[in-house]
DNA sequence: GTATATGCAAAGTCTTTGCATCGTT
DNA sequence: AACGATGCAAAGACTTTGCATATAC
């Protein structure tokens, strides 16, 4: 994907800072909060700010690159967008968020496209609960 | 549903202000934010307190009796708790809610069951789209 | 009477915005 | 050179908290 491509496409600039927020995101292996970018960023541009975060971040979504989530708290999270139907499955205990691939989601588009009337545009399934390590973890002692 | 049995029964006390939060929201036809809970109890109690209305809702939820909801932005929606497995349908032209019921929640909980290593303790499911009403008005035109 | 709940105001968290300056094109 | 992007600081939206007073039990 190459991000200085689709911004100047679409008459938008290429700046140090987008292109640093991009690359976070794109190698980051878990959801990054604002507040995560700004500091992985700040370490090769001190002055990075995180209005700037906030900025480059609506513009990724708006290009379809990137992806926020809610997770139920009140921050957003942010991931590479995927073109594939995943949702999230958070886990109480460590905190982690596994992407989880499946027709789940197709299969809620297809229950309420069928004779519901209601046109989907979007599904966010958030699963909260217990991950089986810490299952096992909890089980062991 | 006596709340105020349910408060005492756990040593909370029952007051003007919970009792009138319990009623606004036993009675709401909609998902209501906090600030709405707070404008319609204010009618009838002037000095009543937004902080109260968030006290009130917490207790409420643990007691296992109000339940939030994200539906997208940034704010706190708030129903009464259903036991059933239901989930929402938001549109985009009206920004009504629709309660939706069905086995689809059930069908997630079953899936993430069966080998998946996950135990599900709550399924947060947001559809966004267009409703019936609002994509015939849209048709028609 | 006592401990809990309230009102009020202040602070906290997350995000957005206005504006002068900087830098990509 | 022009205009969009940035940094900074201030404000905004929503929610929580500290503390003195009031009130349900």
């Amino acid at each position: 994907m190459d991000v200085g491509h689709r911004l100047r496409g679409e008459g938008y600039r290429l700046t140090p800072q987008r292109q640093l927020v991009w690359e976070v995101l794109r190698t980051a292996e878990h959801h990054l909060t604002a507040e995560d970018i700004h500091a992985e960023v700040s370490r090769t541009v001190p002055e990075f700010n995180v209005a700037s975060v906030y900025r480059t971040l609506t513009l990724l979504a708006e290009l379809g690159l990137a992806h926020e989530v809610r997770l139920g708290d009140s921050r957003g999270y942010w991931e590479v967008a995927h073109p594939d139907d995943a949702f999230h499955l958070v886990c109480r205990v460590c905190g982690r968020v596994v992407h989880h691939q499946g027709d789940l989601v197709e299969q809620v588009r297809e229950h309420l496209t069928g004779g519901h009337g209601f046109t989907v545009e979007d599904v966010d399934l958030v699963v909260h609960g217990v991950c089986g390590d810490c299952r096992q973890t909890a089980v062991a002692q």
